[in-house]
DNA sequence: GCCGTTTTCGGCCCGACTGTTTTCAGTCG
């Protein structure tokens, strides 16, 4: 279930925006996404606080404190209600549309009284349009382009939404009596980007019970089916979940089954009826007496079959049969092995928490090392300065080794801290600071955050030239695409791919569920390069931090070992490869044969 | 509506791009 704090920064996200869309005071709307930030950021549930405990959280003051308790005790806050009274809700949906903001769409609304995305739809299509002001047909094409944009994304749920339902249902639906077993399964399973609907698999002599329970859930808003194997309902937030009882003894197979994908259960048929089986979410049976084989476990599934356990992850008919028959499966990279965060922030420039917070929230993660990387002065809205920046070094210095003195990382002497940043990469490939200065960091790095729309060759030489940079460690979220909301850039990915390889440039997989970014897909092209990854969580709060286990999925679908991921080797060999070309660039020609055996290390190590 | 090394008023992230204009408004990161 939600947490409050994100009920409650959904609610503030909500009113900012009809503050906007009502022309009201642009300084007010801010305060109010900022607080919404803060407060969905905060790692106390504001539901325990009072309003004095309330505006310890930076950005909330006595009149939003006042409205969050207003909240918790009533279920709703009249000041927004009244807001939403003026409105409809489909204006305000018409601002998830990228290049329509609050004033077109309010202009929309007065002008055209357009309240829903269809009703948008249908005026651009009539040329509506054409008689407002500001509107031309560049603005139709862009509106009808980021609609279609929207709605590719809309029957799908991002991972983080999906999983934090799904591991609630299965919470609640294994404390009913007679519950054996019980598991999500599906894509959620398999952690794909975005899941469609959620599968729920349990197993119990009977279903009734778990039917009961499942159906009773807060947050149902519909019975879309029920029956005796198979239950479906849809949330208050829209959400489909199907519930599926199988016997305990049919367990292993039916999770098979139902975790998928399609294209691997295909595969896995196939690979029966050679054998003369047949399998079914009941089991493996023998085709000639009809008898069953086995079913308990996947385990013992797949090893009917001949292969070893696939993990859920490679499950895409992407060359896990084939490899499962040759025991040659990947030794898949675990969250476990990593060993740090390669990319956070702190509320020394868009991050909520203080540095000495995110460190503390690092160390009880048991990271043997952690990196800051907070944004340098070319993102101009974060107004860093060279002298922030050292200041925050000096901080950065006296806390290293200072965490994580307890536990395993004890009697290696606390979590080392690395002072990094996140350089902007800038249209040319420049990126924030000149050599001396970033000789400064143990790591840099470097992402693309404006001028999308490049043209491919200009964006690839943008992004190589980045590589080049011997302080540029990390391509921070290379296709710096978002979610249902914003395309990948236009680039020559294998030449990228090829220049990180070629200059000892990691590129990151970054593991906030609006990005998943490299994705898998682009992993598995990238490791056929020879390229490192760092799978980070770009962490703008302490409970971002926990986003790493995205990161790991979507390596884990990109076939990714332990040793392709820099942030799980051992600091000395971390620090090796950030390391880079920088000796090259220090004494230039100079002890070249020392640095190409190095950058050989590099590639093979 | 929040906040304070410009503290109880008066600022508040700011620069750039895009499409529409003909000097600028809206949107974005």
């Amino acid at each position: 279930m939600a947490r409050s704090n994100d009920e409650v920064a959904a609610l503030f996200q909500e009113y900012a925006d009809l503050i906007s869309i009502t022309g009201g005071d642009a300084f007010k709307a801010r305060v109010y996404e900022k607080a919404a930030r803060a407060i969905g950021g905060h790692p106390a549930d504001v539901s325990t606080l009072d309003a004095k405990g309330l505006q310890q959280i930076p950005g909330v003051g006595k009149s939003i404190a006042e409205k969050v308790v207003e909240y918790v005790n009533s279920g709703s806050v009249s000041a927004v209600e009244q807001l939403r009274a003026k409105i409809p809700a489909g204006v305000r949906r018409l601002t998830a549309i990228p290049m329509l903001g609050p004033k077109k769409a309010l202009t929309l609304y007065e002008e055209l009284g357009v309240s829903s995305i269809d009703e948008l739809v249908d005026a651009i299509h009539a040329e509506r349009l054409r008689d407002l002001k500001g509107f031309g047909p560049k603005t139709e094409e862009n509106i009808l382009h980021g609609i279609g944009l929207l709605r590719s994304a809309e029957d799908r749920v991002q991972l983080d939404v999906a999983m934090g339902l799904a591991e609630d249902i299965v919470a609640e639906l294994s404390r009913v009596n007679g519950c054996r077993r019980c598991a999500y399964a599906g894509s959620l399973r398999r952690v794909r980007e975005t899941v469609g609907d959620i599968d729920i698999l349990t197993a119990a002599e009977d279903s009734g019970p778990l039917m009961r329970a499942f159906t009773e859930l807060p947050y149902v808003m519909e019975v879309i089916a029920q029956g005796r194997t198979k239950t479906s309902i849809r949330t208050t937030k829209g959400l489909a979940v199907d519930l599926r009882v199988v016997p305990p003894d049919s367990w292993g197979a039916a999770l098979q089954y139902f975790t998928g994908s399609k294209a691997h259960n295909i595969r896995t048929r196939e690979l029966a009826v050679h054998q003369g089986l047949k399998l079914s979410e009941y089991g493996l049976f023998d085709v000639e007496s009809g008898e069953k084989t086995v079913s308990e476990t996947e385990e013992e599934v797949y090893a009917r079959l001949g292969l070893p356990w696939i993990p859920p992850t490679l499950r895409e008919d992407r060359g896990e049969i084939e490899a499962g028959l040759r025991d040659e499966l990947p030794d898949l990279v675990e969250e476990a092995d990593i060993r740090g965060d390669l990319h956070t922030h702190t509320d020394l420039t868009d991050g909520l928490a203080p540095l000495e917070d995110m460190v503390a929230a690092a160390a009880g993660r048991g990271y043997a090392y952690y990196a800051i990387t907070d944004h340098g002065p070319d993102l101009s809205m974060q107004r860093m300065t060279d002298e922030r920046m050292l200041a925050q070094r000096e901080d950065v210095r006296r806390l290293d080794g200072a965490y994580g003195t307890r536990g395993k990382r004890a009697k290696r002497g606390g979590m080392r801290l690395l002072h990094g940043v996140e350089l902007n990469i800038g249209p040319e490939g420049d990126v924030d600071w000149p050599d001396d200065f970033l000789a400064g960091f143990d790591l840099c790095v470097a992402s693309v955050h404006s001028h999308f729309n490049q043209g491919r060759e200009e964006m690839t030489r943008r992004i190589v030239r980045a590589c080049e940079n011997p302080y540029v460690n990390i391509i921070g979220h290379p296709t710096t695409r978002l979610i249902g909301k914003r395309p990948a850039v236009d680039a020559d990915l294998d030449a990228v791919f090829a220049a990180c390889a070629r200059t000892g440039t990691a590129l990151e997989i970054n593991a906030h569920p609006d990005r998943l970014d490299l994705s898998d897909e682009h992993i598995l092209r990238a490791k056929r390069y020879g390229v490192r990854f760092a799978v980070d969580s770009d962490a703008h709060a302490a409970l971002h931090l926990a986003y790493m286990r995205y990161g790991v999925a979507t390596a884990q679908r990109g076939w990714l070992t332990k040793d392709d991921v820099i942030n799980t080797w051992p600091e000395a060999r971390l620090r090796r490869f950030l390391d880079k070309g920088r000796a090259k660039g220090r004494n230039k020609g100079r002890a070249r044969s020392r640095d190409t055996g190095r950058a050989k290390r590099h590639s093979t190590a």
